[in-house]
DNA sequence: CGGGTTTGACCGGCGC
DNA sequence: GCGCCGGTCAAACCCG
């Protein structure tokens, strides 16, 4: 990924001579000031993500590699599955050594991706706040997890056919593991600006002491995970648009869930359409 | 009453 | 064929 791939830059268009509150200047200094930030911090991720990708590309490279050659014929009728799968394999998964010891385990359905949502330690809801309606249809407990996983439906099934899983981590249960499968077929129906007043919505019958969380950069530190197993080129740019997509979204949801950053983009786009209008 | 969650039952794939 | 396991269904329940 280009570092320079996701414009981040706020421009609202101020008209410095348009008469402001010296506090809202004086505000929106800061979150431009904040912005920046961000941004660079957001080179500086997209950077490394790019020399990961770069290191695991060789990595299975030499594997695949070393595999060729000290397969014998069983060895490769057994991992035949595996590597017809591979033409399929547009999944995502986590940077973690769990997923790499599990790479026969991944799923090569056509779009799943994989992402890690740090929690509050007091948090124990499966909620996962990304934008989306989604409808709980299942839960269950896995074998090699003691802890819960449910099954969420978007709430436009069946025309919209994405599903997702989510379980707390194995390692760090302040990590909850959603795992996507498929593509919305419509925008965010709630909208992010609805997450201003989703903290303190409940999930019907779920816990009162449960609350959704957002893969915000606030909440600690989220853990994007994206596809590195594929290197190949085809399958690059459609990992790129989805990447930026991904921050995007990660960005804009935290941005309309600081109440600061919403009542100063009230405040300057009303400014602007009162200066429109008069 | 409608829309959502909970949860036990059921189903199908897979390994032995 | 059997048992295990993950995924899904659907009736019961909850809540605004």
């Amino acid at each position: 990924m280009e570092p320079t791939c996701v414009d981040t830059s706020l421009n609202l268009n101020l008209d410095p001579s348009m008469p402001m509150d010296g506090d809202l200047v004086e505000e929106l200094r800061r979150l431009s000031c904040e912005n920046k930030r961000l941004n660079r911090m957001l080179t500086h991720l997209c950077e490394s993500y790019m020399v990961l990708q770069k290191q695991l590309s060789q990595f299975i490279n030499t594997n695949n590699n070393s595999d060729h050659h000290h397969q014998d014929p069983l060895d490769q009728s057994r991992k035949r599955k595996v590597s017809d799968s591979d033409k399929y394999n547009a999944e995502c998964s986590s940077i973690t050594e769990d997923s790499l010891k599990k790479h026969k385990d991944f799923n090569f359905s056509p779009k799943v991706s994989k992402v890690l949502v740090k929690t509050e330690a007091s948090n124990n809801s499966l909620y996962v706040m990304d934008g989306y309606q989604w409808r709980k249809y299942g839960q269950k407990v896995t074998r090699d997890n003691p802890s819960p996983r449910a099954y969420f439906r978007c709430s436009f099934a069946p025309s919209c056919p994405v599903k997702k899983k989510v379980q707390r981590s194995l390692e760090d249960p302040t990590i909850l593991v959603t795992t996507y499968e498929g593509e919305h077929n419509h925008g965010h129906q709630r909208g992010e600006i609805s997450f201003i007043s989703s903290q303190s919505q409940t999930p019907k019958g779920s816990s009162p002491v449960s609350s959704p969380t957002t893969p915000t950069i606030r909440s600690a530190c989220p853990t994007v995970t994206l596809d590195l197993v594929n290197s190949e080129l085809v399958e690059e740019s459609a990992q790129k648009s989805s990447i930026q997509q991904f921050l995007v979204q990660q960005m804009a949801t935290s941005l309309t869930r600081d109440p600061n950053f919403t009542i100063a983009l009230a405040s300057a786009i009303s400014g602007k359409i009162l200066d429109a209008k008069w």
